[in-house]
DNA sequence: TTTTTGTATTCTGCATGCAAACTTGTCAGG
DNA sequence: CCTGACAAGTTTGCATGCAGAATACAAAAA
């Protein structure tokens, strides 16, 4: 007997405490809580997620590697500076790597991935519609995600997400216009067509322009934002 | 006087160990000495680099991001396995950056950075020449770097350099018969010729052709190797 | 007032200690 | 002979300790 048990937790704890706190940190750091050029005081960090600094350590070298802290020898750490030259340079390389995916998902991907990507794109319109950009970007990241993802390139997706922090945290602060924000759902529009026609070529073009555009609102907004 | 001295180390140690271990430890994966499935033991690393655990864990789960090694949580490290599909992929994602570089190179490289992969270019015709399959591969690997690096894009530089380390491990094992060697150093040549002539499109082509023939040559002494 | 120098404090980099989790080997039962 | 369980021994994950480096601050000199 004792067959009774309820069979409590038998996983452990499958998810190390680093990977935890990075999760964290890059949140705080894209959502801007953690300003550019904020240096990352250990103590403080440690006594905020409740954790030693071992682990924390670990957190923030891995940060690095993805370029959203850069690392002082003896200095500490520091939230890394979004400067428009590196954001250019990385969208630029997103933007090979977008074509390469847009490729690939035509080829590759099924029916059903297809189909995910077109909801998404419906419920981006509805937050789009009520004016909320927060839900707007995230269905809009989900999207470029999702469109990645059906590739079937598990090391081009690996990239991207890598990549992809940085602009994020760009794109937090920028406020879109009006017409921005309007031409940018219309280049989705065309996306999804083009993607739903399996039509590679056109798609490889539209993704080029739409991160073309989406360059020029984000170094608008740094622009904006360092004026002010 | 006294402007005589040596002006000795002023730098004091600006490596931290972590760095250096890291690059000792992708040394010996990418060079097979650690081969793929053996387990990363903390206490043999630790005494083989006379250093303590924190810095070697630091180091691996560094390695962790680039695809080296596969961490198990609670059971540890192990190098990961050189998996032909996921060795396509990467080869894939190379491409789409390569061929990025290439345009990039084209547009903004200097005639310095040009004659500078000129001279790799005939110093790899040397140990061609002399059938040095290991210096051959060094100044293989040079050439496409300072390609890349001509670019003038640092992200797209260490995105590219974070992807290299897994094809390098692949290609160290990978035995190329004389006429693969021979094709490749023949596509080098008219690699060179376009980026000479800032060709860009065909520059594209022939990067991305160069790379197709990389993977079959490396699928293929891996497909012999699995044989084996 | 400005610059420099000495000192105290803070912080990082690395080493080590401890508890939890995993592995291995042995043994009882079928 | 094979299966399952238990115990001993490793190994990892995280916390903490310690020495050296960097910073901040204050006092003294120019």
């Amino acid at each position: 007997m004792g067959s009774v048990e309820t069979l409590a937790a038998p996983q452990i704890r499958r998810r190390p405490l680093h990977a935890e706190v990075i999760d964290r940190l890059r949140d705080l750091i894209v959502q801007g809580a953690l300003a550019p050029g904020a240096r990352l005081n250990e103590r403080v960090l440690c006594a905020r997620f409740g954790i030693s600094r071992t682990p924390l350590r670990e957190a923030i070298k891995l940060l690095a590697t993805e370029g959203l802290v850069e690392l002082l020898p003896h200095r500490g750490a520091i939230v890394s500076a979004l400067q428009p030259e590196r954001l250019a340079e990385t969208l630029a390389v997103m933007g090979a790597l977008e074509s390469l995916a847009g490729e690939l998902a035509c080829r590759h991907s099924s029916e059903a991935q297809v189909n995910e990507i077109r909801a998404l794109h419906y419920e981006m319109l509805a937050h789009h519609a009520r004016g909320d950009l927060g839900a707007y970007f995230k269905y809009n990241q989900q999207i470029h995600l999702k469109l990645v993802e059906a590739a079937g390139n598990a090391v081009l997706l690996h990239t991207y997400r890598q990549l992809n922090a940085n602009v994020r945290r760009a794109r937090y602060m920028a406020n879109l216009s009006k017409e921005r924000w309007d031409q940018a759902v219309a280049e989705h529009e065309e996306i999804l067509a083009a993607f739903a026609a399996r039509d590679a070529e056109r798609l490889k073009r539209l993704l080029r322009e739409h991160l073309a555009s989406k360059l020029a609102s984000v170094l608008g907004a740094l622009g904006a934002r360092a004026a002010a």
